[in-house]
DNA sequence: CCATCAAATGAGAGTAACTATCAAATTGAG
DNA sequence: CTCAATTTGATAGTTACTCTCATTTGATGG
């Protein structure tokens, strides 16, 4: 419920000029109990839990494609799985969240963390260690491809994230030939 | 003067027990005149110029050198360039900026303008624009690996970013070989 | 139906970063 | 020295977030 009115409320009035107090007036709670279910205001905006579903699509696919290959695959699989509201409200939270700088700020934590996820599944189906700085390398270069295509996005809003993702992976797949 | 104080402050209480009216007692000013020159606490410790030694040493490097390749030539030459006591300057920031969550979460903002000037620089390199895709990946995947550079830093203390940043490149250089 | 007890909620007071406004002081050019 | 521009300061907010402790709720066993 806390989500919900206030999603509502930071897509009518913007997120900045929603005040924790409007949302507790809103949702008839305590300042208290907000804090309690959200330790930050961002992090209504934040959290999700799509990561289990995407390792789930990586440990899926065959173990004959190569690490990048693999992700690829992963990701086409979890964004296909997704109901048409699903993606428009995903579209939403992302936009809200290169919009407004407190948000973007935030979701380095969330690229970190992302590194770490990623750095444990790769050295997993490549039989390395997690600290291996190739695994490292190469966990940093695909967040960072991925970054790349969110920010693209800030450019041209209407540009379908999950396309241009595919399309990130698929010249990382092939060498970076400029 | 401020920062100076500011960083002395840090390092000896740490950031967060830290707190701005500190600051400028020690420094003996008010704290509109603190808000003036540092828009954010955080500014003290997250600015610095380093952007355009990279740019000019990048610009530098031998026109037969892939664009990775001419990064990592970059990087060793820039960093060659600092003073040993400068060296341990960068060092402390970058500790401190690893440690405090709030200033990690700022850091995405530097690293999207990484990307972005380095998005500039490569695309002039490539005669291509910088919004094609091919060279936002390449910008994004090598900002990434650098990230994974720092962050490893985390679990190692004591290791040298400059060459774990240059291991990294290797990595890219070379394709991912996993 | 009631007593009990843990978990959820709320009330209230406080802290610290940041903003806005406007007056006072300082500086520097002529 | 003078005047104007720039820098600084004082003051009074606003808002996110924390802490502590009292109150309420709701599930469970008798």
């Amino acid at each position: 419920m806390i989500r919900a009115h206030a999603m509502r409320l930071f897509r009518t009035q913007g997120y900045e000029a929603t005040t924790v107090q409007q949302i507790i007036d809103e949702v008839e709670i305590s300042e208290s109990t907000f804090f309690r279910y959200f330790p930050t205001k961002g992090d209504v905006v934040l959290t999700d839990d799509f990561d289990p579903i995407i390792v789930a699509a990586f440990r899926r696919q065959p173990g004959d494609l190569s690490p990048v290959q693999a992700l690829r695959g992963a990701f086409l699989e979890a964004f296909g799985e997704l109901q048409p509201d699903e993606v428009a409200e995903q579209s939403d939270r992302m936009q809200m969240m290169l919009a407004v700088p407190e948000l973007r700020a935030a979701m380095l934590e969330q690229f970190a963390a992302a590194m770490r996820l990623l750095g444990v599944i790769l050295a997993e189906r490549a039989g390395r260690r997690p600290d291996d700085m190739a695994v490292r390398t190469l966990s940093g270069a695909v967040v960072g491809a991925a970054m790349a295509a969110m920010f693209a996005v800030i450019d041209d809003p209407h540009a379908d994230v999950s396309k241009l993702l595919d399309e990130a992976m698929s010249h990382l797949e092939g060498g970076f030939i400029l």
